[in-house]
DNA sequence: ACTCAATGATGAGTACACTCAGTAATGTTG
DNA sequence: CAACATTACTGAGTGTACTCATCATTGAGT
């Protein structure tokens, strides 16, 4: 046994295993049926704990679907900001880096939904859901730096027009229009407001790199 | 009585009156206790119908919620046009536009921010949601208009950025991390926004004035 | 090793949005 | 007006997320 796991004692151990069998059944489980076709009751029984047990580790259903989805949608960017480095061009860069997120966004339609949905709406003050806003926040760091580079804008501007295009990000994937629609369509609506909010910031770019 | 109401025959009428009664009904105590805090029980109590009846007229507690506030939102759409109609510089005419809806939708915060999520993740194919959705839909319109007006963008151009400028005024109001702010604090934060997005169309316009 | 506070686990219970089988009201037809 | 078809209304019932009073386990202090 590690010295590590030793050092936790008993009741500590006890708990990580809990949340790990937890964090299992919630992603099979939300995995193979949808969120809104599984039950606490079945979660709770497939992780072999009590019902009640299960809401001391998660506040809420959607703080599950959080728990689960974070550590999806934090390896999409990790991919998105690997692709963006290969692009060298600001649009295409910051498509390049998003492209992923949606896609993992959109690996189950209706969880993706609920999961935007439990991270904008939810409670900032529950654990999973402060995780997601890291990872959203981390999202917006990336393209920030990604504005920087190709348009040459400065931090606070660079922050900014990040802010947007997240905001541009999370509602087209949750826009009711976009149901029924493929990864590429939800990207190419991206693409085209990007596109548009960076206008004339590309020109400005092009501009100053002629002078 | 009037010709109309007579034509409409007794069900038809008794159907009108019971629209209105929930309606009031509704409105009084989601803006008394917040709707969190209202069950469906009181308001049909309140609207004198049997709790079955309630969802013949309002499939979901959140169509309730649309029900009422769609009013509210297209009231405040209107002020803002005239307030927008005054300005003469793009990003102040689409803050005045904006400034009523953000006001309108923090009369009582739990409220709006519950109107916003059942906007965009409620079912789009029942009735209120749909006007709520064409309100919006009119919000951008309003929008592009002013677009086109002080900055000269194509139909084409003026209508993505003026959904980007409704993203961004939808998450800045939903965004828990606004929840405490007062509304001239949300309308800032919309300005910087607007203003980042604007920033090189605005020196475009300034551009093509001078030609 | 024994005691005992402190922490964790439990599942029957609660609250509430929503349903549906049965009933009443309305308009229509002969 | 009677008989009927259609539409609307009803509230007891249902499913499910979440709570809470009670019990179990742990480990620190002696």
């Amino acid at each position: 046994m590690a010295e590590a796991t030793r050092r936790l004692g008993r009741r500590e151990r006890s708990k990580r295993a809990k949340l790990e069998r937890i964090t299992a059944a919630a992603s099979a489980l939300f995995a193979e049926h949808g969120v809104d076709d599984v039950t606490t009751q079945q979660i709770a029984e497939a992780a072999d704990i009590g019902t009640g047990t299960l809401f001391l580790y998660a506040k809420t259903k959607g703080e599950l679907l959080l728990l689960v989805q974070n550590v999806h949608y934090a390896a999409a960017l990790q991919r998105g900001r690997a692709a963006a480095a290969r692009e060298s061009e600001a649009v295409a860069a910051v498509v390049a880096l998003l492209t992923p997120v949606v896609a993992c966004n959109r690996v189950q339609v209706d969880n993706g939904r609920t999961y935007l949905r439990e991270m904008v709406f939810g409670d900032p003050t529950e654990p999973r859901h402060a995780e997601a806003l890291t990872i959203v926040g981390e999202t917006e760091q990336a393209t920030a730096g990604l504005l920087a580079q190709h348009l040459g804008l400065d931090e606070a501007e660079a922050t900014t027009v990040a802010r947007v295009i997240s905001a541009i990000l999370l509602l087209t994937m949750a826009s009711g229009e976009h149901v029924g629609s493929s990864v590429e369509e939800i990207v190419q609506a991206i693409r085209t407001q990007v596109r548009a909010i960076l206008a004339g910031r590309i020109l400005d770019g092009v501009d100053s790199a002629r002078r």
